[in-house]
DNA sequence: CTTAAAGTGGGGAAATGTGGTTAAAAAGTG
DNA sequence: CACTTTTTAACCACATTTCCCCACTTTAAG
């Protein structure tokens, strides 16, 4: 189970130190296997276990392709998918510049554990994220979250 | 049962020492098991002991991912969650800078008894919530509360 | 007034993160 | 096809941060 926000920082060659308390959390959910880095159309970027990341993308990959929404989101989300066979020796992994561009990343990112994977935001993109949030309160309770009590 | 309200600072680590009285009503329902510490889109924070936190963190991320109102929600509220394993040795837990970013927590903070739960909060922002709740006796019942009299 | 418990702050060791350097691979060119 | 040049990836060493524990100060209770 992913969880917690953690700052980071990218480096001049575009490799992301993802911290030692994360790197646990991935090495037990997928051992040696690789993850896969990708492109959410939100402006982030997922980062999965291919273990958990296969079913999903087959499921994407069945919808029709006669739709264009439909078929715009598989797009972005198949289509801009990086396998990362392994981190670097001081537990590291390459942001290729597609996907730094996508999410408008730059120097200072925000890692987000959200259970099944991890979420990679820029800054701005994120504080944006926590404005929605505030803003989802006002008006209906926004679907799935009607039994829920804090 | 967790109530009162209680006026805390935060020293220059970040460190939250809790009050030997709420420290004890932690671990009568608690015990050793590990605590949750959370942010809410309220720009305040969350302390649960996990137990109570999980069937509602599971609800949460139940919630559907394609509606940008629930998932930015979920973001929130599960994407910050920190485990707290344990106190140190004087009953102090560390507030991450993206925790105490979140919620502008600066050196003095309030911590509120919530029943289930405490929140934490910056002195400007409970000062504001009072605000509002004094705002919600304006114009209609807000829900839930029709049958109440005090 | 004495004693014990709770709160506050600081110091140090170990683990973590950062940047640079080297080696290998790939791509491009004559 | 061979050689050159550029890019990519792995490794190493230093700087930094984090966390844990200890000691002091303050407050409350007997």
């Amino acid at each position: 189970m992913f969880a917690g926000t953690v700052s980071l920082t990218l480096d001049a060659k575009g490799r992301l130190a993802i911290p030692a308390r994360h790197r646990d959390a991935l090495a037990s959910v997928a051992g040696d296997a690789p993850l896969v880095l990708t492109a959410h159309p939100q402006r982030c970027l997922l980062l999965y276990p291919l273990a958990a990341w296969e079913p999903i993308r087959d499921k994407i990959l069945q919808a029709p392709s006669f739709d264009a929404r439909s078929q715009s989101l598989k797009r972005v989300l198949v289509g801009s998918q990086q396998i990362i066979d392994a981190l670097d020796s001081a537990g590291r992994l390459l942001v290729t510049p597609e996907l730094r561009e996508h999410a408008n990343l730059e120097k200072t990112v925000l890692m987000v554990g959200m259970g099944s994977h991890f979420e990679i935001w820029s800054e701005a993109g994120w504080k944006r994220q926590n404005d929605l949030a505030l803003e989802a309160l006002q008006g209906d309770t926004p679907p799935g979250f009607e039994d829920i009590s804090l």
